[in-house]
DNA sequence: TATTATTACGTTAGGCGTAAAGATT
DNA sequence: AATCTTTACGCCTAACGTAATAATA
């Protein structure tokens, strides 16, 4: 029977051209590849070189071998990489969520309920999320509004507010409110993983420049010393070096508050109680 | 890595439920089934089972590996087939012909100069002899027309004359020579593996019926026994036992007169020299 | 002379089976 | 009691490397 080991010296060979070569990148002798070969060739049942006195070459039908070898090395690592990714899906809870914020009381929620279970996460689009939870592409979804779908559990898990970081000279910094078009205009710094709130900026403040800073502490140097706007929620750890130099003012339009809502598949409601726990700490119906 | 030997242990075991059971199967002992069970499981590098204390039972990874497991044996038994066959290919020349007889000269002359080579041989139809030709199915075809192709070589070897077999006391016994209108009306008894004669007959004798006979003893037995019309040509070894009882009378038609041609691929133009011998022996310019 | 394949040979690691233990039905 | 998995243990094969041979460029 053939021998994917072997095979792999066979595909060596076949590279090289020599067995000495081989025998020194595979850390083997010659010896054994001498018999490697000789085992190959009668697991084929065909000869498979032309031997000369001090040269062996593959033949017509050995070039045969070698490309099905290949085939049959590279299909056994796809096996394997297969079955440990099967593993690993199997065993990690993936959340996609519409913003970054309501995954901080979540995953560990969900770290502290499935112990054995690894929790990941990642930010997409809002079809993308309902597209990827119907499909199995992940388990669970968050998204700023509630789906109705025959497939679905979708339940409101927690609130976000969002608020302008306005630094204290600023024209908007005695406000006690703002709304988007207060803002419309003056320019912004923007992380770059937050989610649905970047195209809603954009949407709601066409006549604004956006920086977009992807290293975080570059954004907190920037939001320290530069005197751009900049965004917060509700749901943010209170940071106060950060905002000693600004001052938080909530933005009321209706899309700057917004439900998140937890979606996942009927058949994984095991998930649901998480949601729940996290749905009855913000005391929301 | 992967070993197959040890996979087909796998499928086995997946097979047939319990360690035993395969260990019976294959005719080795269970200790040894699990130990390869823990190599296989350390090969994937993911847990692959579930540890009762005497049971032992795939988990769902476990199954992905046995699919794989089955793919790819199926591949490296697929591998091992189509290089023994592609072995075979390079070492057999294979010849398809409208008809057996030009396959009787031709036949010893390709084996006696491609020692190394088996020569196969079948009867097809002519414009799948063509096709094969040009494709590569086939290295040798012979045709009773000759082809223009600028990928093929083609000769003339040899002429076959076809002759009616009546019996003594037959009403065309005592002709010199027949047509096909002749014969039309008279029924006949056929070889089942004569190439396009076969058609031949049914069109050129719409009003005779035809006793197609597979088995060669009970035609020639027929013959002897019956006094149907049977055909032969001057190709045919002389058989005193069969034409005892009966008179060999040439058919004239053109179409019972047939120069055979020999057709390869020009780059596979040493065959032709087997081709030129039995052409030169036939005196054919 | 340097490189290469092959053969011969001795050693050893590891693979297999037997036997036994532990567990379940 | 019968069946099954796993562990322990000892034998023995067969796989490997070293060394030697032969042949080539």
């Amino acid at each position: 029977m053939l021998n994917l080991l072997e095979l792999e010296q066979l595909v060596a060979f076949a590279d090289l051209g020599t067995l000495s070569k081989a025998s020194e990148q595979l850390h083997i002798s010659q010896p054994t590849l001498t018999r490697t070969m000789k085992n190959i060739e009668a697991a084929f049942g065909v000869p498979l070189f032309v031997r000369g006195k001090n040269k062996l070459q593959l033949n017509e039908t050995g070039m045969q071998a070698v490309a099905g070898a290949r085939g049959l090395l590279a299909s056994a690592q796809g096996v394997v990489q297969q079955v440990r990714d099967y593993h690993a899906k199997l065993h990690t809870i993936s959340v996609e969520s519409c913003a970054p914020a309501p995954l901080w009381p979540l995953l560990p929620l969900l770290s502290s309920r499935f112990l054995e279970q690894t929790v990941s996460s990642r930010l997409c689009e809002q079809d993308a999320i309902i597209e990827d939870v119907l499909s199995g592409g992940c388990e669970i979804g968050i998204l700023p509004y509630p789906v109705a779908d025959a497939e679905l559990t979708c339940i409101p898990i927690i609130r976000e507010n969002l608020s302008v970081g306005v630094p204290h000279g600023h024209a908007l910094a005695g406000r006690k409110s703002v709304t988007f078009h207060d803002l419309n205009g003056f320019n912004c710094l923007l992380g770059s993983q937050i989610g649905f709130w970047t195209e809603l900026c954009y949407q709601k403040m066409p006549a604004s420049k956006f920086l977009v800073q992807t290293d975080e502490f570059a954004l907190k140097e920037l939001i320290q010393e530069s005197t751009l706007l900049c965004f917060t929620t509700n749901l943010a750890d209170y940071q106060p070096d950060i905002f000693r130099k600004r001052v938080a003012i909530p933005v009321t339009d209706a899309e700057a508050n917004v439900t998140h809502y937890f979606i996942c598949q009927k058949n994984n409601a095991h998930y649901l109680a998480a949601a729940n726990q996290l749905k009855e700490k913000q005391a929301l119906a």
